[in-house]
DNA sequence: TCTGGGGTCCTAGGACCC
DNA sequence: TCTGGGGTCCTAGGACCC
């Protein structure tokens, strides 16, 4: 065993490699906040008709329901879960809470998203030590478990690889340790889409010269697979397959592109329609730029066609911007060249390139501006038209009605819409969430994260007296332990099984 | 009722420059 | 006049991850 500890990114003699996964993260933390839902199958993901699942909860899971599968597979193999659609505000305090005891241990925490992280415990100070690491990561998952409710698995190992494989096995609720020296025993007869970077196209390259294990990608040699993955896949491919991952553990990645995208419930052929999706697209991605304080200099288009192939058009821009219109533009201009006649299920704006917003993009703006003036000019010099240099930086291209529309503002005359599985409060009877809806009525579980299983009501959609909510802690904090005045009392003659719907069935 | 939304990294070809 | 190699930037697509 080679000691080298201390230089980054050396083979470790210790274990100190922590990888966090928390189990079926949103499902359980909605089991935590919603106690009528504890023990049953819960599914949090798109509740459309084109949505996918995100989270299957343990009990789900028994069903065959697990992530990315298409909704619709779920209902059919799940009839009784409850259908959630998922509460990211709830997601990201859990998440913040979870970071922040990561951080604890050791400047050098890794996120990878909302439920899973790196931490170097060396960098923090712990003690190279197969015993002392253990104990740190007992003393992690206890308290995980103490501030949020929840249960996370953990691995241990000398490099990123090996942490995250052994948290895998971890789960749920576990801890295990991969001890230096027993990696390759461990990996060989593993399937090679183990692997970190082995997906399903790769398998089946490696499946087709008959590689199936660890060993067997190893012993086919790093030219062999240079030579069939190409060469950065194929190299990493032979290191990880080796046991030897000298990635380090990186704090604080800076983003390199902001993107979004919607799909529709139904395809959209409708040319006007697909250029003001895209003019809506472009104002929701610049809106997120500017809130990360960055601009960018390419602007990116996604079309997603009716029969699922995807194509995407790009446009460098002379300097990064976080100008709306001229996003907007970009995005007009790159549509433009897209033949949409046969529909398009999802379109996507993104902006890449990114920059620090700084004074030398302030200049670069300027100088675009300027040249956009003249063009008006000349454009007007040449056809009489007149030409508003403003146009484009102006207001936002307004929200359309209908599916897709998020809750229609107060007083709007439109129904309101109440997804299940969000917060909402009402008058009389406080705290609850929403367990389904349809037909003008909407049934709400009235029940907070530490009450027993409430019980259900059902109200008009417009009742003035119920209102959105906001997520509550899953675990009470010792200064708001007042009385809650939300939930109504414990309701011992209302069953905690799954309702009559199961919600979200009523929905849409 | 097939297949979300947000990312990262890599490859490959052509343009352009030295 | 012809041939050529390398580097960087841009565009498009694809694999993969959570």
């Amino acid at each position: 065993m080679s000691v080298v500890c201390g230089s980054i990114g050396r083979v470790r003699g210790a274990p100190t490699i922590l990888h966090l996964d928390m189990d079926a993260f949103y499902a359980s933390a909605e089991q935590a906040a919603k106690p009528s839902l504890r023990g049953k199958p819960v599914i949090v993901g798109g509740l459309g008709p084109r949505g996918v699942v995100a989270t299957a909860s343990y009990e789900a899971r028994v069903f065959g329901v697990h992530s990315a599968m298409a909704m619709a597979q779920a209902r059919r193999l799940c009839p009784n879960a409850a259908y959630l659609t998922p509460r990211f505000s709830l997601y990201r305090q859990v998440s913040d809470q979870v970071m922040g005891l990561l951080r604890a241990l050791s400047p050098l925490v890794e996120p990878l998203s909302l439920d899973e992280a790196f931490v170097d415990l060396e960098a923090g100070g712990t003690e190279p030590r197969v015993a002392v690491a253990r104990a740190v990561a007992e003393r992690l998952r206890a308290d995980i478990r103490a501030v949020t409710g929840l249960t996370g698995s953990v691995g241990l190992a000398g490099s990123k690889m090996l942490a995250k494989i052994a948290s895998e096995q971890a789960k749920p609720d576990g801890l295990t340790v991969i001890e230096p020296g027993t990696e390759r025993e461990l990996l060989d007869p593993m399937p090679v889409r183990t692997l970190p970077g082995v997906g399903p196209a790769t398998a089946e390259a490696l499946r087709r010269v008959g590689i199936h294990t660890v060993a067997e990608t190893r012993e086919a040699g790093e030219a062999e697979l240079v030579r069939l993955l190409g060469r950065a896949h194929g190299a990493s491919l032979y290191l990880m397959a080796s046991g030897r991952d000298e990635r380090p553990v990186v704090a604080e990645r800076d983003a390199k592109s902001i993107s979004v995208e919607d799909t529709f419930d139904v395809d959209v052929t409708d040319r006007t329609r697909v250029q003001l999706e895209v003019a809506r697209l472009a104002d929701r991605c610049v809106r997120r730029l500017r809130e990360a304080g960055r601009s960018g200099r390419t602007v990116v288009i996604k079309v997603r066609r009716y029969d699922f192939s995807t194509l995407t058009r790009s446009e460098t821009l002379r300097g990064p911007t976080d100008d709306p219109g001229v996003v907007r533009e970009a995005a007009a201009r790159l549509i433009d060249g897209v033949d949409t006649t046969a529909g398009v299920r999802l379109l996507g704006v993104g902006v890449s390139g990114l920059a620090d917003y700084t004074q030398e993009d302030l200049f670069a703006q300027a100088a675009q501006a300027a040249e956009a003036a003249q063009a008006a000019e000349a454009a007007q010099a040449a056809h009489g038209a007149v030409e508003d240099p403003e146009r484009g930086s102006g207001a936002e291209v307004p929200e359309p009605e209908g599916p897709g529309a998020p809750e229609a503002a107060e007083g709007s005359g439109r129904p309101r819409v109440w997804l299940p599985g969000v917060d909402v409060r009402h008058a009389e009877y406080g705290e609850g969430w929403v367990q389904g809806s349809g037909v003008g009525r909407v049934t709400v579980r009235f029940e907070v994260p530490w009450s027993g299983p409430g019980r259900v009501r059902t109200f008009a959609v417009d009742d003035p007296e119920l209102e959105p909510g906001e997520p509550l802690p899953l675990v009470r904090s010792p200064e708001s332990a007042e009385p809650p005045e939300s939930a109504e009392p414990p309701d011992p003659p209302e069953p905690a099984e799954p309702a009559e719907h199961p919600a979200g069935t009523l929905s849409r």
